[in-house]
DNA sequence: GAAAATCCGGAACACGTTTTCCTGGACGAA
DNA sequence: TTCGTCCAGGAAAACGTGTTCCGGATTTTC
């Protein structure tokens, strides 16, 4: 029983190494309380020379903060929920804030066993983001919530969320400042709120050049090809699509190329979410419209902690969007 | 001052309204102790009363430890880090466990001050994990880690890492199972190492079957459709053409398409990694390998686990591929 | 030289839980 | 009745830190 395991240093060491008191240990490392110079000298370089570590969770119980905040995301597979995830850690990583993920796979029963985690585990705060741009169900704690992407159906809860209207206005605007006033819209489901607004968003900002109706489909290449057929049978003079996402605008690139049909000489075409593996291996590279997701997120994050330091801005937050202009509509 | 601010209930609450001891109740909640079952119920039910939510900061100061483990990554925004991040999160749930996320966008300072902030939060075990298949040099701290992945330099170190080999070769057995014995390759940058371990298993595998050369390029489509254009010039009778990733087979098919060549009747194709958006996309829809890169964080999670409850167990384990067939290889 | 102001550092407590040890009572056996 | 055993539950310590208060020492002031 002689050496017993070897133990992380406290603070209770670096005091004993310094021949002080653990509270002053404390007060040195901190730069608070009224200490020498020498003294606060001394403590450090025995802290130094022992390789402390402060245990966060001591700090966590006496300042009653944890430095931590939850993420909940109903998809973090998803290709949004990721930037704004990273986004978010980031801004928080410089505040000395810890981000513990959770990802409730669109499963309430999963969603409930994490928010009881997270409120277990005294987060300072919690960010809730979603796939799906339509509002969602607020979470029920005790706890400082900031909405991302999805925002809460109580406009009183702290939401930021993406401008699919000025988006969608940006390349209807960006197609007319280059002369191409007939444009059609290819997009997803109906059902999907972000498909309708950048449609309705669409529509108004092309105003009468507007061909035929939106196209509604799905949000895959496939669907993108076909629409293609179906525009061109009904509005053979069309002379911009705008897509609804890029993966649709890629297809569309593809079966106008297919059919001998240049873009953007003959038809100017635009995306939407600059997801770059799209965006850049479509053939021309595409013009689109970026969410700017990683900033969304940093947004989000700066926003909770405002929260969290007792300075909430209430309301939803509606970031503009940021049109990339490529090949596609540009030409080379 | 009558009324204080109200306070999430303690466990000396939950105590006082069933008119017990604090550690009394303790022991109710956790079904330790000797204690009449009546009076368990009692204090399960001033728990449920209260809405009671146990300070795990506390529990983790009594119990040493966090119920938290750290997840470094060199790129979370890759699509490689995401399905690991995902599985460890999904099997570190299951115990309990919270997740932290540490993105160090490849910088050795971040990381640095990444690991400080998880050893000062006493977390129970790190995983590791990157962007490419070389291995890296190991961190240095006190804690349990495990890699992902990327394995350690060191051996004794704990890796999950991918069966590149296995791979490659299981996409050669099947080309040569449906008849085709003349098999070229076009891969990534011949410094990746998974290109190179790729390409060597494919050349193994494929015998004197093999074609040429393996084709070292990058990891686009474009490369790939450039590449399919050097190979038929100097291997016009080539059966087959395994690729380095499904980007690249992407290209590969979109070319011979382009070409008048049928995929597969003419030459068969495979592609690697399983990333749905360019194997499903692809037309037609690739064979290809599946690393299960969900699965191998959950094996990484649960070598964590062991390795916290004390039998680690050490060295690399390499986890198999799985191949997918579609029809890029099998025709309609 | 004495009183007052200033500075430095330590003791004690708080945070919320778990765990170890201990006590008082009930009960059975001799 | 007395002793020993067993059981239910409480008191206190432990985890590691931050903070408040207070006393002693040193310096300043008259």
């Amino acid at each position: 029983m002689a050496s017993r395991t070897i133990r992380t240093p406290g603070i209770k060491d670096v005091a004993a190494l310094a021949g002080v008191s653990a509270s002053t240990a404390s007060k040195a490392l901190n730069d608070t309380g009224q200490l020498r110079e020498a003294t606060r000298e001394r403590v450090r370089r025995a802290a130094e020379q022992l390789g402390f570590t402060p245990d966060s969770r001591g700090r966590a119980l006496a300042s009653g903060r944890s430095f931590t905040v939850g993420l909940i995301t109903t998809d973090s597979s998803g290709r949004f929920s990721i930037p704004i995830m990273l986004g978010a850690e980031d801004a928080l990583s410089a505040g000395e804030m810890a981000l513990v993920l959770c990802d409730t796979r669109d499963d309430p029963l999963r969603e409930q066993h994490y928010l009881k985690s997270l409120v277990s585990r005294r987060v300072d705060g919690i960010i809730v983001t979603g796939r799906r741009t339509e509002a969602r169900e607020p979470v029920d704690v005790p706890i400082p919530v900031v909405y991302a992407f999805s925002p809460s159906t109580d406009p009183d809860d702290t939401s930021v969320i993406v401008d699919d209207h000025g988006g969608a206005a940006s390349t209807v605007r960006h197609l007319q400042s280059l002369g191409r006033e007939r444009i059609a819209h290819v997009t997803g489901p109906e059902s999907h709120l972000s498909a309708q607004i950048r449609a309705a968003s669409t529509m108004g900002a092309a105003r009468s050049g507007f061909v035929g109706q939106p196209l509604y489909g799905e949000w895959s290449e496939r669907w993108g090809r076909h629409a293609v057929d179906v525009l061109l049978r009904a509005e053979p003079t069309v002379e911009a699509i705008t897509c609804g996402s890029d993966q649709i605008a890629r297809g569309v690139c593809d079966r106008l190329r297919e059919l001998g049909r240049s873009v953007p000489d003959d038809i100017a075409v635009t995306g939407f979410d600059n997801w770059s593996v799209m965006a850049l291996a479509s053939r021309p590279p595409l013009t689109t419209v970026d969410m700017e997701l990683e900033e969304l997120g940093r947004r989000t994050a700066n926003l909770l902690l405002d929260v969290i330091a007792g300075t909430p801005r209430r309301g939803q937050l509606v970031l503009p969007t940021r049109l990339i202009t490529r090949e596609s509509t540009l030409g080379t």
